[in-house]
DNA sequence: CGAATGACTCCTT
DNA sequence: CAAGGAGCCATTC
């Protein structure tokens, strides 16, 4: 299941985002946002998965600061050119549309 | 099986 | 925009 989840994030596109709600309803479990964050917690370190594009319905980083990962995302989704508007992510640019890459 | 928790989301005030 | 409450599903004890 987890593998369900890690499967659609990986395939978002860089320089884009996408919701944890938004994932977890490509991945076929609806309402399940908190099934995604509860897989990307269980993400192994090693993991090609881009995490980093996942975010909350408010556009802004979801990760418990004190980790650091919080940090970490940030500095990714900068370096894939995503910008933090206010301190968050403009959704309305950003968010990510399954088959809308072409 | 029952109760508690969590990288969530939506609605109302 | 900020805060509070309820719903959602799977994992864990």
């Amino acid at each position: 299941m987890n593998q369900r989840i890690w499967q659609v994030v990986a395939l978002i596109p860089p320089g884009k985002v996408a919701t944890y709600g938004d994932v977890a309803r490509h991945a076929g479990l609806p309402g399940a946002a908190r099934r995604v964050g509860y897989a990307l917690r269980q993400l192994p370190a090693g993991s090609r998965i881009p995490w980093h594009r996942v975010i909350n319905a408010q556009g802004r980083i979801s990760l418990p600061a004190g980790t650091g990962g919080e940090y970490t995302q940030r500095e990714r989704l900068e370096a894939e050119g995503v910008a933090f508007i206010g301190g968050k992510i403009p959704l309305r640019s950003y968010r990510w549309h399954p088959g809308a890459s072409t």
